[in-house]
DNA sequence: CTGTTAGCGCTTTCAG
DNA sequence: CTGAAAGCGCTAACAG
């Protein structure tokens, strides 16, 4: 292919290439006819500047990255949608790298980001990671990095959440308030911070209404469906089992109604079910599941702004702070008498 | 930022740059010792390759865009994962570029991915495409293009989408099936192939059960949620009005629930619906809706092996075939009696 | 088996 | 206001 590039358009106009490259620069000590000149026939023969060779002199990319769990998730999906609005914004270009849960693979794609392919990255931390070495290894390229969701508290940057510990005591506390006396919490990994903050709102709130805490009712789940059905199952179950469910992970919640249907319980009757989701579709087909909403668009939006705000100031470093971007209790049915 | 490169790995083993760079090819040509002297030290310094230096170098990229009309939407969203699941495989990067269904924005994207940002592109047209001269110069630079679900059907291309026309004729049999007698159909734009496919294999079931066509009970919705809301409601208003939906698109669906609890039609005993979606998580919740279900994960991964068949024989040109992958017919409670 | 050299397409001093 | 030249980091032809 015989592409069209600076030394081309040069020929043609009979113009040096760098006179040509300057062009396109806006730069003023370039006459404006000539320059309008190398517009119109950079127009006309559709002219697109190669993008690896000016990535490769400036070492800037106009490219972040962004790191996730899963993409199949409600939450996930409209974070992206968050921070692609943003990266169209600035003229940003996506690249989406997704872990699928494997620490794995989380530290390959941060080892591999490292070669300069992005100015920056976001990222929503997988449930094996506990060291971060491979995020410092970023920063220390001069890659920012900034946290969402899934964050790393030890981390020195931004990271942005929703508040999980009030959420978690708020969902709790409405199911007490709905009169359940055997309240049940699913969550998803002890390594996620989020998951330990719901969880300690879901104590507090029994601590605070004098409610036995039973740890047969704090169920740790896994990564696998199969897994978690079962230990739904087996919940559900028992001789004594929970006439109230707290699930932090949407997923989770969707497994109670499957086994619910299995044992012929009734929701809201033998059990409420209150869960964090972002599922708004599922809400609007079945008013029977009460949820704690997050604001996932708007904590993908807040995250690649913060990002953006450093590549601007072309700075590795992003402030070290703690965003919270408040969730939405939604009560539906379910959970009312 | 002193980053480690080759010069530099050169320097330290005092050897020539290009002695180093072939040790990373594997070339044979290099001594088994040297060799590992450079693989260790690279391994050391944690060395990465440039990005960008390689890739001007070499034209290409190992990445490829998957532009998409939004990213809300399961079908992209499971779409994705397929393709995102061979992408790991072929240890290539993925792109990602939302068009909000706009035309404009496609055009821009295709124009910029020709200045070789990309090795390849998987495509699902936006609603307004109706020229597809963007893509064609992308063909002409060597970037093969490969069509998923809303395909171009003049394209020279692989066009990879479900079976649409009998998915259409059969969720409208199985509401006659079911007893309905007037049948409207929701469907989103006359510019998608898809969406005439479906809407052929409805009109043509109505034909063979002797049903009237109404015009009436055909309605195009847009890409605005409150208009479509609207357009639901006048349809459910009328006098006379259907008894059973069949809707092309998730989102329209959904709307049909919102309207039939402000109206109070109960479903399935006033209306029965069904209606193309991949929410899988809704049906679970709420064994109310029928669907058409796309294999949408294996739609993505077919398209996308399709792409790097042609990127590893390295042609621009991709089979000129339609690939059609079953859907699956899922009836629930909604439909029937 | 190793080194020299040229150049991918662009930006950016520095000279004119 | 325009041009010449160097070089980003890498690869690949060609010599040795």
């Amino acid at each position: 292919m015989d592409s069209v590039n600076l030394k081309k358009l040069a020929q043609i106009l009979n113009l040096s290439v760098s006179t040509v490259s300057k062009a396109f620069g806006g730069s003023y000590e370039i006459s404006p006819e000539t320059k309008n000149r190398i517009l119109a026939l950079a127009k006309e023969l559709n002219y697109q500047p190669n993008f690896y060779a000016s990535g490769l002199r400036t070492q800037k990319t106009k490219t972040i990255a962004v790191i996730i769990p899963e993409i199949d998730n409600n939450f996930f999906t409209q974070a992206i949608n968050g921070i692609e609005s943003v990266a169209q914004e600035k003229a940003y270009h996506v690249l989406i790298y997704l872990t699928h849960e494997d620490y794995t693979k989380e530290t390959a794609f941060a080892q591999h980001l490292q070669n300069g392919r992005v100015d920056g990255v976001l990222i929503s931390l997988s449930d094996g990671t506990k060291d971060r070495s491979h995020l410092d290894l970023l920063t220390k390229k001069n890659i920012p990095v900034v946290f969402f969701d899934r964050v790393d508290e030890e981390a020195v940057a931004t990271r942005v959440t929703t508040n999980d510990y009030e959420s978690g005591y708020a969902a709790t506390q409405h199911l007490v308030d709905q009169g359940c006396k055997r309240i049940a919490h699913l969550y998803f990994s002890k390594n996620l911070s989020i998951a330990n903050y719901r969880m300690e709102g879901y104590l507090q709130a029994l601590r605070d209404n004098k409610m036995p805490l039973s740890k047969g009712l704090v169920v740790q789940c896994t990564n696998d469906n199969k897994t978690n059905f079962n230990l739904i199952r087996a919940l559900l179950s028992k001789n004594k089992r929970p006439d109230g469910i707290f699930s932090s992970f949407e997923r989770l919640a969707l497994h109670c109604y499957e086994v619910s249907e299995e044992l012929k319980l009734k929701i809201p009757k033998d059990l409420k079910i209150i869960s964090f989701s972002n599922i708004e579709t599922a809400a609007l087909l079945n008013p029977s599941l009460s949820t704690i909403t997050q604001p996932a668009y708007e904590i993908g939006r807040k995250a690649a702004l913060v990002l953006f705000d450093a590549l601007e100031k072309n700075t590795a470093t992003v402030p070290n702070e703690h965003i919270v971007i408040k969730s939405e209790l939604i009560i539906r049915r379910s959970t009312t008498k």
